[in-house]
DNA sequence: GTAGCCTTGATT
DNA sequence: AATCAAGGCTAC
């Protein structure tokens, strides 16, 4: 029996739970390219009801009412912790008349200690809820949640559903956010896209020529678009099939079903391939599992010993990646980078076995710098939460077995879906783009959880209403929180300094994502994309490249926001960092991304395609050649210097915290996080580079190249954005419209 | 270098 | 006190 509390956990399982302490957990049932079927079980929120015309202006009134009673405002005089997400529940009915106020209901999730005995509100308008076991249909977006985008997505997500006929609540549906700033007013381009949703959809909501007239606000009071990435979801309550996986497709194959078109049917082929794999390993699997008795080892097959570092995997594997990332090992593949890794052929190459680690999900961060024995690690939780949805999957799957005659055969449409072992083979052009290189392996929950869809760019207004509300406590070592803080850092004189750096270093590589997470995401969107396109419209390779980059910047963005320490800066001093360092960043990340998994003569792009560097300069112009020629250089210059991980997750930190960025106010706090980062690379440096004393200097010595490539890279992007080449709304525009206004 | 077994120590 | 995922040791 799974509690309640196992399901309001530890955000640090959740990708897009970033503000708050603990989140709302939910098992993920299915998926398909446009939405998720969850599994939230039965929880309580604090709830409160509020009527408007607007819902950003309900959202407003309702959330400050609950925003007292968590601040103390209970009969038990308690300050409960903020969580995520904030929950509005709509009537759909009411709501599709703009011209009369609305009800809407916000709830916040009580944290796992006030599961049981939430605080009595003292205010009558405040009530404690329960929400019931539920599957719900989810899709996520980024951006604010506020009348318009709420409208889109649910009108979007309906479209999807009545395509393939599944059965929904129409009455009610949630709009979930995770940010702090749940509700910002819609603007100008977002009643465009309203307007053109629904009138696609056949349901226009007003004739085309006052379309523009609805908006509230008016155009002076329409905030300029800035880039945070925000995460929304809507929900749909699933009522006629709460045991059934409704993805698109029942027990027939998918290609027989008439009504999915074909674009969407090719995105369902992949995108279920994962769990067809799963259920049918599961299927030939003892009867008796449950525990790791009879399970494979994901890298080769052998009899698997435990978790070790973010999967259960054979003893040897473990083993060996602990060798390599321990001790900082190159391998390189005699062959094609495609050697089959097996128990008989495990030891035949380090290189392809060591990429298949990678590609399954094991963890370079879970082995520990500082070779501390015993314990446990900040995996703990997900290990459990593992377990749990390896259980939860089996009980379903023998439930739907007892349920359908004859049961599902996972193995049904295999021959429609690619080949589950991911060919590390990249294909010849970009316009066959396939989920290849990516290794999205046999497992698992951390694949699946942190899949979350860049759907949506995120435009939001810079005023911050509800900023200030949340705040973070987490520190994973209370060494390197002492340590941040003791200003005087070059003078103290006693500070062992490896404990500290080796803590920093951690909690650094904590917050760096996972690149198979990254190269999924950017596949998946590019195919989108491309299904979207249809097969005469094709994207150019320019274009390509360009979304590469702005997903990639997108992915940096929120790798900065995710940060403790860029965290404690103001908001507007984090945008100032980010609006001077994005593009050397981005340059950066490629670099590294050649010294890591690229080989000479050739680009490592970051959806695992290669590319040779002779074909790039064939067809380059003279700007491009010279850039590919100088990051070329580079890359050479900081292979042989052998940068790891730990160092090239520092000069992130010091390409981002800059302190002669002008704008930024507290210059004392990017400085000091700036020498310590600086003093974490020298020792890192020193300890793993013994033979070579000059590494620290070294790595620091490349940076003002990278930023001389990185203007360049600006420059050359300016150019091409002022010739239309750039695709539109991209982040990619937008931080360069943000340097060059 | 590999891999099976051993030791460790924070968490449960 | 038991657990179990880290690191360590060592014969091969």
């Amino acid at each position: 029996m799974v509690t309640a509390e196992a399901y309001v956990g530890d955000s640090s399982e959740s990708s897009f739970c970033t503000e708050t302490e603990e989140c709302l957990l939910y098992d993920l049932v299915c998926k398909t390219a446009e939405y998720e079927v969850r599994n939230y079980t039965a929880t309580k929120w604090v709830s409160t009801n509020e009527r408007s015309y607007f819902m950003e202006m309900a959202v407003g009134f309702a959330f400050r009412r609950l925003y007292r009673y968590i601040s103390g405002d209970n009969n038990d005089e308690v300050e409960i912790d903020m969580t995520a997400p904030v929950v509005v529940k709509i009537e759909e009915k009411k709501w599709e008349s703009w011209r009369y106020p609305a009800w809407y209901t916000v709830s916040f999730l009580l944290p796992s200690a006030y599961q049981k005995r939430p605080p009595t509100p003292t205010s009558r308008e405040v009530l404690i809820t329960d929400m019931p076991d539920m599957n719900v249909y989810v899709r996520s977006f980024r951006y604010w949640l506020n009348s318009i985008s709420v409208k889109v997505h649910s009108t979007l997500l309906k479209k999807d559903l009545d395509e393939v006929k599944a059965s929904y609540d129409k009455e009610v549906f949630y709009a979930a956010g995770y940010n702090s700033h749940i509700a910002q007013p819609p603007c100008h381009q977002q009643y465009k896209l309203l307007n053109e949703v629904l009138t696609s959809c056949d349901r226009p909501l007003l004739p085309p020529s006052s379309s523009m007239s609805i908006s509230p606000f008016h155009p002076d009071q329409i905030p300029a678009p800035t880039f945070w990435p925000v995460h929304s979801e809507q929900g749909l309550l699933l009522k006629d099939r709460p045991s059934t996986c409704w993805c698109g497709f029942e027990s027939q194959p998918v290609s027989d079903h008439p009504s999915i078109p074909v674009s969407h049917r090719a995105l369902l082929t992949a995108e279920e391939r994962d769990d067809a794999e799963i259920q049918a390993q599961e299927l030939r699997a003892e009867p008796d599992s449950g525990d790791t008795q009879g399970e494979a080892c994901p890298i080769c097959g052998d009899r698997v010993s435990g978790y070790h570092y973010g999967l259960l995997t054979c003893e040897s594997c473990k083993g060996f990646f602990k060798r390599t990332v321990q001790n900082n090992k190159r391998y390189t593949c005699a062959e094609r980078q495609s050697c089959p890794v097996d128990l008989a052929q495990r030891k035949r190459c380090p290189y392809c076995r060591f990429q298949k680690c990678l590609s399954v999900g094991m963890r370079r961060e879970a082995v520990r710098p500082d070779r501390m024995r015993g314990g446990r690690n900040k995996f703990g939780p997900l290990y459990r939460r593992d377990r749990q949805l390896k259980q939860r999957r089996e009980e379903c799957l023998g439930y739907r077995v007892k349920l359908e005659a004859p049961p599902i055969q996972p193995s049904h449409d295999r021959h429609l879906l690619p080949s589950p072992t991911p060919s590390p083979h990249p294909p010849d052009s970009f316009h066959q783009l396939q989920p290849a290189a990516c290794g999205m392996g046999q497992s698992d929950s951390f694949m699946l959880l942190d899949c979350s869809f860049n759907r949506d760019r995120a435009v939001a207004p810079p005023t911050l209403p509800y900023a200030g509300l949340y705040h973070s406590n987490y520190q994973s070592c209370a060494q390197s929180q002492s340590f941040s803080h003791a200003l005087p850092l070059a003078t103290s004189p006693v500070l062992p300094a490896a404990l500290p750096t080796a803590c920093l270093l951690t909690d650094l590589l904590q917050g760096e994502p996972e690149e198979t997470q990254l190269c999924a995401r950017v596949l998946a969107s590019l195919q989108r994309e491309q299904a979207s396109r249809g097969k005469h419209d094709c994207l150019n390779t320019f274009s390509i490249m360009c979304k590469m980059a702005d997903h990639t910047l997108f992915a940096l963005v929120e790798w900065a926001r995710s940060s403790t320490l860029f965290k404690e800066l103001k908001v507007g001093d984090q945008m100032s960092l980010l609006h001077s360092c994005w593009s050397e960043l981005l340059v950066l990340d490629h670099l590294y991304r050649q010294v890591a998994y690229g080989k000479d003569d050739s680009i490592y792009l970051v959806t695992g395609q290669q590319i040779d560097v002779s074909t790039v300069l064939s067809q380059a112009g003279t700007t491009l050649s010279s850039l590919v020629t100088r990051s070329q250089d580079m890359v050479s210059k900081l292979r042989t210097l052998q940068m790891d991980r730990e160092e090239f997750v520092c000069l992130k930190y010091l390409v981002l915290f800059n302190p002669d960025v002008k704008a930024v106010q507290d210059r004392g706090l990017v400085e000091r996080t700036q020498e310590q980062v600086n003093r974490a690379l020298m020792d890192h440096a020193l300890q793993t580079h013994p033979g070579h004393s000059d590494t620290f200097g070294q790595l620091l010595l490349r940076l003002p190249e990278m930023r001389s490539i990185s203007l360049q890279v600006e420059e050359y992007l300016y150019q091409r954005h002022l010739q239309g080449d750039l695709p539109c709304n991209s982040l990619l525009t937008e931080m360069l419209h943000a340097k060059q206004p």
